[in-house]
DNA sequence: TAGATTGTTAATCGATTAACAATC
DNA sequence: TAGATTGTTAATCGATTAACAATC
């Protein structure tokens, strides 16, 4: 790499992925401390705690750390907080939509953790007329038809997939239609979109693959 | 890091935890495919649908199938199938347990897709009194007390967490003790574990982290 | 045959780890 | 100072993509 990253703020392109997925993690660590004002931590320990690599911390936290680390003193705990906060945009809010008011919908609905990463469920909606009025944290269930308005009217980019796996392109690209930018997608699904929209899949069932995986190879010792 | 695995020949050994998250959509794909008896797809056109590239999934292909695919003809969308399926285990059930009842837990409790992958609750815990015995999605909920002597009964392997941050450590720790080896862990916490057992975490924070980096980005435009 | 498709080997890319000099 | 800790550069590792020969 050749030019230096000067501290100037502008840090976002140069950040990847895997980075980002372990900021949260650090964030929590760093929460659960509770040392006074001034309390101190080194990337050393954050690293032996999450059982992390130390340089591998210590790059991500040169990432997102508008303060470098002091050799032998670490970083001040609030500064990272602080950085990883700011960074992950928690004072950002988003309104997304969530369609698909079935058990996992109405775990998401329900979630309150949400609000922590900036996220705000504007509205949630389900084909189901059954559903209609329902009320589930906090959230009204309203008809399908209503979602291409209430996207465009609140300028929705972010859009919540939690319907079965059948209905699951139909919905995204209605959502798409009307201008949501980033598809959060729970159902087993391939879903295809435009380029530039961005899709994130949460497929339980590969991760569940992942670990029966691991326990079938456990077994032949 | 896990230990080298013997190359014994079997194929087993050698496919990348990438592949193996693959795998679950080409066999939906291949499923939702309604052709009869001798009908054959390419690589390619799997890659198309799936928006991958054609490489990427004949070497997926290569390292599952049991049978080579044709040049010019691809391959029988059966054998595939039932190659996917025979490595993905289906027929091998996992049985499971499941603790903290609360929104998510109840989500999965519910969730009908499991069986499917070779899943089966055996148990779901939590540690609220005024649960107990509540039934959700066929499970009667148990009281945490009860956790270990279910495990050791029947030899359960995979462990999901579904407990606030604060308290998944704890609850790991318990599992682990009673012969659990596969941890699912749904909460927003690192989790500790001895050599040879894997954490497989589930973290919806981060996904929604990278989906809010990618509206941030798009807006700058 | 001609062309589509396969599977393999080599190159590339991104992320992690190792090595090491700088510094408080 | 001595030692812990930082940040950087180089090496390694794993996964994907490119190039290409084989084959029906």
């Amino acid at each position: 790499m050749e030019a230096n990253e000067k501290r100037t703020g502008k840090t976002a392109g140069t950040i990847s992925k895997q980075t980002i997925r372990r900021l949260p993690y650090y964030l929590k660590y760093l929460k659960d401390l509770d040392g006074g004002a001034g309390a101190r931590i080194s990337a050393c320990a954050i690293a032996a705690s999450l059982g992390l690599s130390e340089v591998l911390v210590r790059k991500d936290l040169a990432a997102v750390s508008s303060v470098a680390g002091r050799p032998r003193l670490g970083f001040r705990v609030q500064d990272l907080i602080a950085d990883i906060e700011r960074f992950l945009g928690y004072h950002n809010s988003t309104a997304a939509i969530l369609v698909g008011a079935g058990h996992l919908g109405k775990a998401l609905l329900s979630y309150r953790g949400f609000a922590a990463y900036g996220l705000e469920i504007a509205g949630a909606f389900d084909a189901d007329k059954g559903l209609y009025g329902k009320e589930v944290g906090g959230h009204v269930i309203l008809p399908m038809q209503e979602m291409p308005a209430l996207c465009r009217r609140l300028e929705i980019k972010l859009g919540i997939i939690t319907v079965p796996a059948d209905a699951a392109q139909q919905v995204c690209d209605r959502m798409v239609e009307n201008g949501v930018r980033a598809v959060w997608n729970f159902a087993p699904a391939h879903l295809s979109v435009p380029e530039g929209i961005l899709v994130q899949n949460e497929n339980i069932a590969a991760s569940l693959v992942t670990l029966s995986n691991h326990l079938a190879k456990g077994e032949n010792k």
